[in-house]
DNA sequence: TTGTCATCTGTCATGAACTGACATAATCTA
DNA sequence: TAGATTATGTCAGTTCATGACAGATGACAA
């Protein structure tokens, strides 16, 4: 990797790092391109040569995580179940997570405050899941044989267990991935008692 | 009603028919408050006298339509189980649409096929969903007698199956309320297939 | 009817989020 | 080191959104 790319990289983690700290500082609306790329010593107009928009930095750590966790799903084994694969992909990515940097770690949950603290990410953030959604989607229509209404409804099935597993948390359960892996298992589990045996076949 | 209110309900529903119809034919991006403020004769600032920002009048129908399903809701007897009741509330603010005012219809339809057409106003119905799904919980909670993970899960449940059975529709079934109907109820029917038999109670 | 009050509306000024154009500076490659 | 690429800074301009104030309009009582 050359000098010029990983200055890049550099530039690219330092914008992030700057604006989720701005974000819970003073708020997500009040902080301006200005005081983020003058943190950073950039001028504003190269910040939006790294982020389309000022939502997009927010949600920048979240839109890794989903990267991470496709290439999780992509990985399981074709034997298992559709939702089953979900599951387990969703562990392996809270788990590499978990054993990963400490700073990476550090950025995804000040990332996940700020969805919290504001609606405006926090939409952007449910956006960002449909459009995740949609590549879900075309795993559980493979490993089902058909794109139909119930791999659709597989598919939001499984979205609406990881949201309702992370929705209502205390900070603290926000700031702990033990706790969060703990809720997590707490949904699978009941999704699994509410479901007719085979429902993702 | 006096002659300031009924100009004022007046205004409203033409900047928001300005509006769609703007969006609709030259994109949302593309069209400016200028633009719709000077259809209905008003100034720029008028405008955000009526709506807090240009999203706000995109999902006004859609907003408004989540108003009727409340309403329909808290109306349903007590002895039906959790989504049954939201089942038959889905029906019941559809037929109140269905054998509405054909303007009304229109209307909805219009901005339906906006929301499917703007990645950001689409982001801005999740967040419109996501806003009501806290309304719906208290509900399914209070039928239910408490708030736990499986109100939170039949609650978004609810909200997936909603979101399933609209989505993925072609423009000819965007535009039809019966064939909007008819999809809605495969969609609960599959359900039905799918969950174990009291999994709402 | 008329005068007063509350409310709505238009005008103006301002700030912040973007975007295009172009020049400069840094890196890469031969 | 020279020349090609690519990143960055500067500047000008558009649009969204908001506060302040003045003028217009409907509401209401004497």
């Amino acid at each position: 990797m050359g000098l010029r790319e990983r200055k890049k990289a550099k530039t690219r983690v330092a914008l992030i790092d700057a604006a989720l700290d701005l974000f819970l500082e003073q708020g997500y609306e009040t902080t301006t391109i200005d005081q983020i790329a003058a943190a950073v010593d950039v001028s504003p107009r190269t910040f939006f040569r790294y982020f389309g928009s000022k939502e997009e930095v927010a949600l920048a750590p979240a839109a890794d995580a989903q990267d991470v966790f496709l290439s999780e799903l992509h990985d399981r084994p074709e034997t298992e179940s559709p939702f089953t694969a979900l599951a387990h992909a969703m562990r392996g990515s809270v788990a590499l997570l978990r054993d990963g940097e400490p700073e990476d770690k550090a950025r995804f949950l000040k990332a996940r405050l700020v969805v919290e603290a504001t609606p405006t990410i926090f939409a952007g953030q449910m956006r960002l899941m449909m459009a995740n959604e949609q590549r879900i989607l075309e795993e559980v229509a493979r490993r089902r044989g058909v794109d139909d209404l119930r791999s659709q409804f597989v598919t939001a099935t499984f979205t609406s267990t990881i949201r309702v597993g992370f929705e209502n948390c205390t900070v603290e359960q926000l700031s702990d991935i033990d706790e969060m892996t703990k809720r997590l298992e707490d949904t699978f589990t009941l999704v699994d008692e509410m479901m007719v045996p085979g429902w993702d076949r």
